[in-house]
DNA sequence: TGATCCAATTTTGTATACAATCTTGTTGCT
DNA sequence: AGCAACAAGATTGTATACAAAATTGGATCA
């Protein structure tokens, strides 16, 4: 098989990377799938080198789990790591969207108006991955209009860790919900209305969390141990 | 996650990471100094294989700047990099303080107490790296208390380039401020006080902030087109 | 003298070969 | 049959070789 690769972007390893994360964001690798460095090298192509790059990059944003001797797998957060990240969210990304609010440009509107309409499209042709991985690029670029770059990279890769989180721990129904929540958002924050953008965002990030069914080990236990134990 | 190697670990290229990370923080190497692939491999032993995987490990949590087809570099964070990290860590620390407060244990509070005084020591000793070294591993300290390893692991990240920013930014004056600062909130977190905790550390934060010089440029320009050019 | 082009050197990017480790299937013993 | 030790296979960890790119120094020419 070989790369289709796009000529202006020269860094594999990067391209790699970036295509494992959007194949995991959009639910198209499962957690706990095993990476097989030969088996991805000659999907995409490349040596053994460049996939053991892209594995670590990915390893670093905790989309993938790292086991030393044993190969590289798709991150299965825990419930309590769920519960971390969203925890983190929750002191990162409401107080950024009041920022953005505050610093919000009528480019920047369109630019996440666009984010809702591509979001709704895709729900609307079925491809719910597709509309998962743009709502969580909506939740990013607040925190680029917010022209905060290091919490925008901590955000990103939460956002990124709860699409896992998602594709673990989601409970049917409430699909629809997130894009109301993120119209609400848009308002708020193209009004300037930081406050008010930051008490949304808030309550947003408390239906997802709630959304999610966390009580115990929904799909895949972490050790046999733990599942067959006494 | 960035302490000194031991010798039961076997993952050599997390040591020649960690071995470097804390040669930045303790100011041994400068921003901006040129990290030779060869030079590091043949100074800890290892290959190049292993140096590139450090390097680029480092370069996650943004301590070195890898340029491709240049080399990597100590990071040289710009003003702009030094408010953003600060910004981050007000959004973080200071609820994680008080995060801390409401679950500390004896234990916990021995362990801080401990990191206190061979900060003390160190500053005593004339070895300020190490004390600015420690200083840092106080902030992770409470974070891992407050049971959010992945506020912790953000947290651990700011740190490091704090390190950095000092190096860039630090004017002299206000050394002793620091263990002040953090005796108080031993204080507070020990007594479980919540509030004070993270009124504290918001204080701290500021007071770090303001004791940098952030008007301009205070080492090295990031490019010589904007050092020398009109 | 000074500028431009070209070659030599150095350094990084990638592939491949070999070593170490883990998994797994088999064999032999009790 | 059941268990343990062992060996074969597969997969990752590391080193090295080669290719590509950038820097550097010198040579040529105006």
């Amino acid at each position: 098989m070989q790369v289709q690769a796009d000529e202006t972007e020269k860094d594999v390893g990067a391209q790699v990377a970036a295509r494992l994360a959007t194949a995991i964001h959009e639910h198209r690798l499962a957690p706990g799938m095993k990476l097989s460095e030969d088996e991805v090298g000659e999907i995409f192509g490349v040596s053994r080198t460049v996939v053991r790059a892209a594995l670590q990059r990915l390893a670093h944003l905790r989309l993938v789990d790292l086991k030393r001797n044993r190969g590289a797998f798709v991150a299965q957060p825990t419930v309590k790591e769920a519960r971390e990240v969203f925890e983190a969210r929750a002191l990162l990304e409401p107080r950024t969207a009041r920022s953005a609010a505050e610093r919000i440009t009528p480019t920047d509107t369109r630019i996440l108006q666009r984010h809702i309409d591509d979001e709704h499209a895709a729900l609307h042709a079925g491809d719910t991955g597709r509309a998962l991985n743009l709502s969580g690029q909506f939740h990013i670029e607040i925190a680029r209009i917010a022209d905060q770059a290091t919490i925008a990279d901590f955000i990103a890769q939460l956002v990124s860790r709860s699409s896992l989180i998602i594709a673990l721990y989601w409970q049917r129904r409430a699909a629809l919900c997130e894009s109301q929540a993120h119209h609400a958002l848009i308002k708020a924050i193209s009004a300037g209305d930081g406050a008010r953008a930051e008490e949304l965002m808030q309550s947003h990030l408390l239906d997802l969390l709630t959304s999610l069914d966390l009580r115990a080990h929904s799909s895949a236990p972490q050790s046999l141990r733990e599942a067959l134990g006494p």
